[in-house]
This record gives structure tokens, sequence and C-alpha cells, in this order.
DNA sequence: CTGGGATAG
DNA sequence: ATTTCTATCCCAG
């Protein structure tokens, strides 16, 4: 599935069949087995450790191993205290409260490897940067102590990009891996005297299906049109490579490469409005895209297997509820919270079964911090066989949706009871409506989920114990639909002023300036080797109109289920025992 | 809200 | 095109 660097160094790659890694590297040690959880909860507390530096909780995850973190807040409030005029010997505040909490650093440089080589950014006569220049320094030491304490504390090296957006912190981060950091620097804007942007150049020489966001099909519709016949796919070799490369640069410069040209070459059903603008936006550089807020529960948990040959119902029925296991000790570690109303003196009740707890997640004084609300049951079908005997493959997935039974945020039943119940009072006629027929199917893959998070008042709770933050983004979600908002392009929101040049789209492809600094951060390396950091490279060196508030005294009254440790209005709370009743 | 697609690691 | 187990966002209906 993958492998470690030491494997790549030896011309192993992921996704490589057994049989070919042991060819190429007889003493390759394989790994069998896919218990990802020591990785799960590595990339928790990893992520966690990144977040607990943000201001502004703009910090985005992207798979287990890479985070976006928008640090343009700190950057701004460290440009205020900056002193120009001793520009080596500034000291980053990390904490707006605390102004001895943070690092000293050399404000004169950057920190870790610019883009491109050699490059100082943008410096006036006097030798004096100009502010973009100075807010992308800033970035890159802090990116640079944040490693630091990574590694000193955490013991894990990593390796990071900085730039003005997204899409070029994510790429530009690619640079210099492992252990090392690389900064975007300015010009960013083609300049009138013909210096050329450095955003624009860096994107050029990118294979096209390499940068985020155009994906294989959006790759290959770009490739036909560039090349007038469709890639061949390079087979043999990693996947989504192909034998012809066409680059931004073929793309950017082809006549009749435009925005609208683009939306019509990509739109199609399904696809995202405005996507030619988008891809045109992305080919320049430019991505308006916010850095997400970080989310106390994830949107979604899975859980799925594959299968050879999964073709009867007892076996179905086996494989659903190991999946429905998983799933349920998934949901307690990942939505369980501490409960800050528990008592501890009161002894966690005894499990119906008095069995002794074996699962992963502690469940005592804990609380459910969302409720999902919907169950999916998604399966991938094998083809019938054609009539001369092969088999077409695909790769369809098929779903199916339904309420996801209450009983299941029960804390006192044991896990494997739970997901017995489970398979049969939801799981089995929903696979019934995939698989309506006795036989004849053959399963290749099963998928359980759960979804549509319903989440409960968290740590900001008000006086009444309400959270605020759901508050207001429940305000947002009804106020959304009756706003008329302007449509702001990215485009006009140029700092620069400058006219762009008649009959140059380049000149309209302007970097999102607006003093943003946009962290990209990927690789974390478990402890081994000395890092660009250790080794001292020098290099790297209210008002009364709350409409939702209304009627809150006659509902008021909140009770305390102990078998859920929810909080339930006092009204709700006999029909909430029924819930924890056994099923008549 | 559902079911499916594209994209990503 | 292949092989896995996740996850997110978006769209039409």
């Amino acid at each position: 599935m993958t492998c470690n660097y030491e494997a790549r160094r030896r011309g192993l790659h992921k996704l490589q069949l057994i049989r070919d890694a042991k060819r190429i590297c007889p003493d390759v040690i394989i790994e069998l087995g896919e218990d990802i959880s020591q990785f799960r909860d590595a990339s928790k507390e990893l992520y966690n450790f990144i977040k607990a530096y943000s201001w502004n909780g703009q910090v985005e995850r992207l798979g287990f191993d890479e985070v976006w973190m928008d640090v343009t807040d700190m950057v701004d409030y460290n440009m205020d205290i900056l002193n120009r005029n001793h520009l080596e010997h500034g000291f980053f505040q990390t904490s707006k409260d605390d102004p001895t909490e943070g690092f000293e650093f050399d404000a004169s440089s950057v920190a870790g490897h610019p883009y491109p080589k050699g490059s100082v950014g943008v410096v006036d006569e006097d030798g004096m940067p100009e502010n973009l220049t100075l807010r992308l320094r800033l970035g890159s030491h802090l990116a640079l102590y944040m490693r630091h304490q990574l590694e000193q504390q955490k013991g894990y090296t990593s390796t990071v990009g900085i730039a003005t957006n997204k899409v070029l912190s994510k790429l530009v981060g690619n640079m210099n891996k492992p252990k090392g950091q690389t900064t975007l620097m300015p010009p960013l804007t083609p300049d009138a005297i013909g210096v050329s942007s450095n955003a624009l150049l860096f994107m050029d020489d990118h294979e096209i299906g390499k940068v985020p966001g155009i994906g294989f099909k959006l790759a290959q519709k770009l490739r036909q049109l560039i090349l007038g016949h469709s890639a061949t796919i390079d087979e043999g070799l990693v996947w989504g490579t192909t034998k012809e490369c066409v680059t931004v640069a073929d793309v950017r410069n082809h006549p009749e490469v435009n925005p609208e040209t683009l939306e019509k070459l990509l739109a199609g059903p399904g696809s995202p409005h405005g996507i030619g603008f988008k891809i045109w936006c992305l080919l320049h550089g430019v991505d308006d895209s916010e850095v997400n807020q970080a989310r106390p529960v994830p949107s979604q948990i899975s859980i799925e297997d594959s299968y050879i040959r999964l073709d009867t119902m007892p076996e179905v029925l086996k494989e659903l509820t190991t999946l429905a296991r998983s799933l349920l000790n998934r949901m307690r570690i990942d939505l369980l919270g501490e409960d800050d109303d528990h008592d501890p003196s009161e002894p966690e009740a005894p499990d119906s079964h008095g069995v002794a707890r074996q699962d992963r997640a502690s469940t005592d004084g804990k609380k459910w911090l969302a409720h999902p609300k919907t169950l999916r049951l998604t399966t991938r079908p094998r083809n019938p066989l054609n009539p001369d005997g092969s088999r077409t493959r695909t790769f369809k997935r098929i779903s199916h949706s339904a309420p996801l039974p209450n009983f299941v945020f029960s804390l006192t039943e044991n896990v494997d009871a739970l997901a017995e119940k489970l398979v049969r009072e939801s799981l089995v006629t929903m696979f019934r409506k995939l698989h309506p027929e006795k036989a004849g199917w053959n399963l290749s893959l099963v998928n359980l989920a759960v979804t549509n998070m319903a989440e409960t008042a968290g740590d900001s709770k008000t006086a009444n114990g309400r959270d605020i933050g759901t508050m207001f983004r429940r305000q947002e979600d009804v106020l959304r639909d009756f706003r008329v908002t302007e449509p702001e392009s990215p485009l006009s929101r140029s700092p620069t002023g400058l006219p762009g040049i008649a009959g140059m789209p380049d000149t309209h492809g302007l970097p999102k300036l607006n003093g943003e600094t946009t962290v990209h951060s990927s690789d974390a390396h478990v402890p081994g080797e000395p890092s660009d950091i250790s080794n001292g490279d020098p290099l790297e060196s209210e008002d009364d109109d709350m409409a939702w508030d209304e009627g809150d005294d006659a509902l008021g009254a909140v009770d305390y289920c102990p078998t859920c440790k929810s909080h339930i209005p006092s009204f709700a709370m006999i029909a909430h025992r029924r819930f924890h009743s056994p099923a008549v």
C-alpha cells in the first residue's frame, strides 16, 4: 500500500505489487494488516499540536498527514510590532496576551529555502523590503519555529510550504522534502517594467495533473485540448502519469485558453459552477479559497473493507457485524468528549451483560460531542460475467441511507451487542434495498458510514448551557439563502492598483495578495536522521432581536441523562427514557 | 436530505 | 486502469 522513505531510496513506490517490490528489493519487510489506528492517533496528536499555535482557528487537515494553517492574523500583528530599523533583532510573538511568548528571529532574511533559489524578495534602493516580502519572511520564521517545536516536543520532522494562498503553499512545499521548508517569494505579480511573476514562473513547469484541484478527469480533458487527442495512461508506473507531459504553461499559453473556453470544455453535469474560471485561476496560481476552521468533530466516519468473494447472506451478515463493531468503536473515539458535569464519585454503570469493557475508547466521564443522524451502507458489486466469460471491471459504488437509530449512543451497552442490534434492525433492510435478489450478486467492497452530525453544545457554553458558536452558525445557515451578496472575484482584490496590459490575460492572474500567508505542512517523519533544523544548516537557519432564542425561558429546564450522558430538555425526558428502554 | 461523482492523501 | 481505506465538497433531484 505504501512504503517509507528508506524503501523509496531503494526504488520502491507506493501502491506497488508485493511481487514487484520483492524482486527489486529482496530484503524488503512486508507488514501485513490494516490496523491504521496508530496512524490515526498520531495524526490527531500532531494536528492538535499545530492547532494550539493558531489564533484564528483556521487549521485545515488534508488526509492524515497534511495541514494548512492561515497565519495572516499572526503575521499582521507581528508586522505592527516589528522594528524596521533593526530587522536583524526581531521578536515574533506567538501569543497576543503574553509579549514574552515567542521567539527571536532575523527579519532581514528568509528562513529555509526561498523560491526562486537565492531570492530575497522585492527590496528597494535602500535595501528596505516591501511589505509582502517582509510578511512572507515572517511566515517562514514562524514555520521554522513551529517545526523546531514539533521536533523537540513530539519527535517528528516535517516539510512546509509558505506562500500567499493554499494552492501555492501546497505546491511549493514539495520543493524541499523531506525535512525542508520553501517560501514562494515576491514579486508575485507581473511588473510594469517586465519583471515576471514568481507565481507564474513557479506554476508553469508543473504537469497539469499535479495541480491540486485538477484531478484525473479534468487533467485528461485539458491534455486532450492541448494534444488534440487523449493522453495515453502510462502503465506499469505510478498511477496518474501519462506518456505525454502537458504542463501548466502549455495550457496557459494556448491561444484559445480563457475562462470562457475552459468553462465550455470542463463544465458538465455535476461539475461545480464556474469551474472554467476556477481552473483558469489555478493555472495562474490564484486561489481565494479559505483555510477551513478546525472542527471539533469529523463530518463523517466510515469503515470499509474489500473482498475477493462475498456472495452469500450469512457471510454478508458476519462482515456487516464486524464493520458495525469497528464503526461504533470509532464513533466512541472520535465523537466522545470530556463531560464537564461528570461526577467521578459515581461509579460507572455496569454494562447490561456484566462483561468487562474491552473497547478501545474509555467511556466514563465522557459524553457525545455530536450525534450522527444518518447511517449509510455502500457496496461495490462485481459485474456479472460477459457472454464470453470475461468480466468487465467497474469500481462504481451504490449506497443507501437511513436514520441512525438512537440506541447506538448508549454508553452502558457493549459495542458487540450494539453492533449485532444495528445489523438486525437497520443494516439488513438497507442491504435488501441495494441487493433485492436473494443471490447472484458478489460484492467487492462494503462500506459503513455515519453522517449528518448534529453537534451538541461544546466548550464555549453560555450561562444557559448553549453553545454561542453553534447559535451563530445556525443563524448564518438560516440567513444565507435570504441574503443578497455581491459576488467577489479574486481579481477585484488586487492591492496593487496596477492596470492590466491589454491583450495579456496573464496580467489578470493576480495571486491572492491581500496580505494572507498560508502555510502548508506535510510529511511528518518519524525520528531518525538530523533535519534541517537540528543540523544547523544555515539555509534553515445581544441584542433583543435574537429570534432563535425565543421561548428559551419556557423550555429552559434541562435534565441530565445518566445513560447517554446528554443534556435533555426536561419536557423531553419521558420520551428520551423510552429510547433507552429495551425494544418491545 | 439522498445518491452519486470528483478529488484528495 | 487498480489496488486500499479514508475523507471532503459539490451537484441534481
